[in-house]
RNA sequence: GGCCCCAUAGUCUAGAGGCCUAGGACUCCGCUCUUUCAAGGCGGCAACACGGGUUCGAAUCCCGUUGGGGCUACCA
């Protein structure tokens, strides 16, 4: 019987959450709710100076978002508490300590600007730039002297100067480094915090973590946590190292890539739906055909050994489609309550909006789902529905508004409507039809210069049942003011280029 | 520079020696439906990086080249 299996997913919070990140985490999720078994968040803030509170927000909020939970973590605790690193740096002394007994932890009084100069000079030579290890044997009197000098130590392990270290890995399969290509790498600064090999190494073994599902960056540090093993006589878990996520330059995501923080995503109105489908596609297939693919499904599917090994590039193009597929095939009731709080914030909509006008904003949604792919552009796109204060656009002013015979038939069409004893779609398309046919024109002369005197656009729903949902002194309103600007010659194409 | 990984269209991918005349999806381009399209339907353009092997047969296996990426920090 195998141990239960626990994964961690363990970011920095440093900087800010981006997709790629919440990529892994999404993948260890996958697997060990698709397995069953132990998700746990652990922070490794131990670097003191980017950790910031901030960050960590960030990262509950993106998970959350997704609806990607853990059973273990800094805010519900769990067995190995605390899972904050920066609350752990005892244990981290401890097995510092440990390694020292050992003889392969040793102190290392080179300075930061020594360092850089070391490798400098190698680099200069053509040699590889490695530690040269110039303090793995300082005896008393070299480190009193360095003391003296007012230095402070960092420690360092002492790798093996030779042989191979071999890493079977999940999804990379085994992968084999030269020992003797790396120098001794810092596990405890001079501060006192350690460094990320130390924390990992230690943490995933404290946590008893089974499988460390991580993005590919850290397969070659991986050589160093395996020796780091080796010397606390820990056994290793499994490892499953990921491709990584690229931005549109093909380079690694971070923040020059524009909108890659998880939060901006959040925020342009991608559905968490939408988003864990198209993230378990990068790097990841069922082998099948369909791309539109529930969470349920993808966690019936999704197997550690059968994710690529090649990269893949985050093509936001092919995110925003499949959100439209998402956002067209949503319950317009569950997209009225999404929107509901964009339209608050942009004042198109009250506060406590009543029953009423809440079924009315699910008819909106309905009729506009189709065609939006972003929950933001609805309140630009959809923008007539809330307010007359919206502008003409171009392609409105030049095909219809700027037009002379546009004013006479708005005003017509304005005095029927105004007269209308009932307000639907059905009352509504045989009054435009009927003035078509007494003014001798097709019906499409007199509903485009419609359209465009109500919604300010030449595009959109069903103009019969876009306007059965606004109120009919608002539709007449607008006509007669259209036709009033239009007289006037204040609707002239303008010279900018169309907006989106 | 060194080490490691990767390599099917612009992008995401299917493909695990014959089923491949290389399939699907996004994008783009046509056509079509419609009062409009930014929706729907239909269709089209477009790829096995290159060179050597192995084999009766290679997108699939091996080697090399080229290209890309990652790592090479007292960042993670």
């Amino acid at each position: 019987m195998p141990d239960a299996i626990r994964v961690r997913f363990a970011p920095a919070p440093t900087g800010y959450m981006h997709i790629g990140n919440l990529h892994t985490a999404l993948f260890n999720w996958l697997f060990v709710r698709g397995q069953g078994g132990t998700m746990v968040l652990r922070i490794e803030d131990t670097d003191e100076l980017r950790s910031t509170p901030e960050a960590l927000g960030v990262i509950y909020d993106g998970l959350r978002w997704l609806g990607l939970d853990w059973d273990e973590g800094p805010d519900i605790g769990g067995p190995y508490a605390p899972y904050m690193q920066s609350e752990r740096l005892a244990i981290y002394q401890g097995y510092a300590q440990k390694l020292r007994d050992l003889g392969l932890g040793y102190e290392c009084f080179c300075t930061p600007e020594e360092l850089e100069e070391q490798r400098q000079l190698m680099r200069a030579r053509g040699i590889p730039p490695k530690y040269d290890g110039r303090c793995r044997n300082l005896t008393e009197a070299d480190e009193l002297r360095l003391r003296h000098e007012g230095r402070e130590p960092c420690i360092r392990f002492r790798v093996r100067e030779t042989g191979k270290t071999v890493i079977n890995d999940i999804i990379q399969g085994e992968v084999i480094y030269e020992n003797a290509l790396i120098g001794d790498p810092v596990i405890a600064k001079t501060s006192g915090f350690p460094t990320y090999h130390l924390a990992v190494v230690v943490d995933d073994h404290l946590m008893q973590i089974t499988h460390v599902i991580r993005a590919v960056e850290h397969l070659p540090n991986t050589q160093i946590h395996r020796q780091l093993q080796e010397a606390l006589e820990i056994e290793p878990p499994q490892y499953a190292h990921l491709p990584l996520i690229l931005g549109e330059d093909r380079t690694k995501l971070s923040k020059r890539h524009g909108a890659v923080a998880v939060t901006d995503y959040a925020e342009q109105g991608f559905l968490p739906e939408a988003m864990v489908n198209f993230l378990a596609l990068l790097g990841w297939s069922p082998g099948s055909e369909e791309e539109i693919l529930s969470r349920e499904q993808i966690l019936d599917k999704f197997s550690l050994s059968d994710c690529s090994r090649s990269p893949s590039v985050f093509d936001l193009g092919k995110a925003e489609w499949m959100n439209g597929q998402y956002i067209n095939d949503a319950d317009p009731e569950h997209l009225a309550d999404l929107l509901l709080p964009l339209l608050q914030e942009e004042g198109l909509m009250a506060k406590d909006p009543g029953a009423d006008r809440h079924q009315w904003l699910v008819m909106v949604a309905q009729l506009m789902q189709s065609r939006v792919k972003l929950l933001s552009t609805f309140s630009t796109w959809a923008r007539y529905f809330f307010t007359d204060a919206f502008d003409y656009d171009n392609r409105a002013r030049q095909q219809w508004l700027n037009d002379p015979e546009t004013a006479p038939k708005l005003t017509a069409l304005a005095d029927r409507l105004a007269t209308l004893d009932e307000w639907n779609a059905e009352a509504l398309e045989q009054a435009v039809r009927g003035l078509a046919e007494e003014l001798g024109v097709k019906a499409a002369q007199v509903i485009h210069p419609c359209r465009a005197a109500v919604t300010g656009t030449t595009i959109g729903p069903s103009l019969f049942h876009l306007m059965e949902l606004l109120e009919q002194a608002d539709v007449v309103g607008r006509l007669r003011r259209a036709a009033g600007l239009s007289a006037a010659g204040e609707l002239k194409p303008t010279d900018e280029e169309e907006s989106a």
